[in-house]
RNA sequence: GGAGAAAUGGCAGAGUGGUCGAAUGCGACGGUCUUGAAAACCGCUGAGGGUCACACCUCCGGGGGUUCGAAUCCCUCUUUCUCCGCCA
């Protein structure tokens, strides 16, 4: 969430910058700042009172001391009054604070300056387009049909076993898989990652860090009787490792990266654009994650994006990279970078990757801090993450755009790990 | 799942009703000494609210209670450890 002193200090910064986002920030920001002002006022109420009870105890304690047992008997009755005014106080700051909650997390975050406004998907710009677009056969098939022709991908038996979504990969299909998450993560190494093996659920109070709770509580899968959410990516355990942390500013840029299986309801999208592995429940991806000083953290961002468009590269992948507009940036994110690849068969464009930086919205939520030299209080430090790579995607440009009349070639990269070159 | 013990600052570890935001040690930081470093010595060292700055207030796992007053007593939840059971 934005903090406050922000939205205090820079209200029509932060009303302006959200209208990027087509968000109208106005009313609620107001109502913010009179909330606000009436927590200072009742806080410093309750100071005085706790302050006046806090004298008085201490008066008695010396009364007792030295043997004056009446007067302090007497004393002891003026403070009936005033613990009565502090319990209701302390119950009056605590719904003040709550609404106030209530409110902070309804505002998103606020949109870089390089952000340009739009409505939505066909708004975003795209900022390069590289890799060379496969001649394919006329009679070339789309991924699905592929997967049932080497038989290495099975929709219709995930469907059985779990449901629609939850493909189960075969033989060379699933050998596929734990090669890419093998490639991705020794990469990741090789750039300064540190890797993490997460858990896969997580709690409330992680699903809020992160910023998926509560706006985006329907997206996950919830486990109801431990009041545990499956995680939809592997930034939310990840990040969540700094949660009320005070790191060592020395340490910046943190690099986490982390390999996990991802689930997502998907609730709302039907039909369109789901077909084979385009949309999954559960599906598997590397994540990196980075924290950094605020000053530097666009410069990380830049890294991420170099990091991310050379693992396109090596795979031999045509991609585009896009900047998101205002209308299709997330609720959390002041800029993100998409990658996308094309999959020629089905001829269209997939998502693969997006990377992001929250600067200190996510931070706020997880007060996750770092001490500057010399200053003496924390500031919030700024959080980055991008997919490297989220796989079905991937795996879907690579059967397609690699089809030959004689089997799907494995590009060269991958062959150590997959110790095959075809599928046949 | 059952029985018992515990949870205190970056770490270790005192503190069982007032003078405790908290001894002591280690670590970190600053300084003296040194060509530099180590050692030694001196100093400093939690977070939030509030203030121009002070004052003042809150926080000793979370929540609630007893009391004029709670790190300290009571209830409850969570977590950790030990023992038993079960088990990949």
């Amino acid at each position: 969430m934005l903090s406050l002193k922000y939205i205090r200090e820079q209200k029509e910064e932060v009303i302006n910058k959200l209208a990027i986002k087509k968000f109208n920030a106005a009313k609620i920001i107001n109502e913010i700042i009179d909330i606000d002002n009436y927590r200072k006022t009742s806080q410093l109420n309750l100071d005085n009172s706790n302050s006046e009870l806090n004298k008085l105890s201490k008066e008695i304690g010396n009364l007792y001391k030295t043997g004056q047992i009446e007067e302090a008997n007497s004393a002891k009755l003026k403070t009936a009054d005033l613990k009565e005014d502090i319990k209701s106080l302390n119950n009056k700051l605590a719904e003040i604070e709550q609404h106030l909650k209530k409110l902070l997390v309804l505002l998103p975050n606020t949109p870089h300056s390089s952000v340009t406004p739009g409505k939505g998907e066909e708004d975003n710009v795209i900022i390069k387009t590289n890799g060379e677009m496969p001649k394919l056969s006329d009679n070339a098939l789309p991924h699905w049909e592929l997967a049932k022709k080497y038989d290495i991908i099975d929709f219709d038996l995930g469907n059985k076993i779990t449901g629609a979504g939850f493909p189960v990969y075969k033989g060379k299909g699933a050998k596929l898989q734990r090669a890419l998450i093998n490639f991705f993560l020794d990469q990741a190494e090789e750039a300064g990652y540190r890797e993490i093996q997460p858990p896969i659920m997580v709690n409330e109070n992680s699903g809020f860090g992160t910023g998926q709770l509560p706006d985006k509580e329907g997206q996950m899968y919830y486990a109801e009787k431990d009041n545990l959410y499956l995680i939809p990516t592997a930034e939310v355990p990840v990040t969540n490792i700094y949660r009320d942390v005070i790191v060592n500013a020395a340490d910046f840029p943190i690099k986490n990266t982390a390999y996990s299986p991802c689930f997502r309801r998907e609730a709302g999208s039907y039909g369109k654009d789901v077909r084979g592995l385009n949309r999954l429940h559960q599906f598997d991806k590397v994540e990196i994650v980075n924290i950094q000083h605020p000053n530097k953290s666009y410069e990380t961002l830049d890294e991420m994006v170099d990091y991310v468009e050379s693992l396109l590269i090596k795979l031999e992948l045509p991609y585009r990279i896009l900047r998101l507009c205002g209308g299709d940036l997330s609720f959390t994110s002041a800029l993100t970078y998409d990658f996308e690849v094309y999959s020629a068969a089905q001829k269209k464009w997939l998502e693969v990757s997006s990377v992001s930086n929250f600067e200190s919205y996510q931070a706020n939520r997880l007060k996750l801090r770092f001490k500057e030299d010399g200053e003496k209080k924390p500031k919030l430090a700024h959080t980055l993450n991008g997919s490297a790579l989220a796989l079905p995607r991937i795996v879907a440009a690579l059967l397609e755009n690699n089809q030959t009349s004689t089997g799907i070639n494995i590009p060269k990269v991958l062959r150590n790990f997959t110790r095959f070159n075809v599928i046949d």
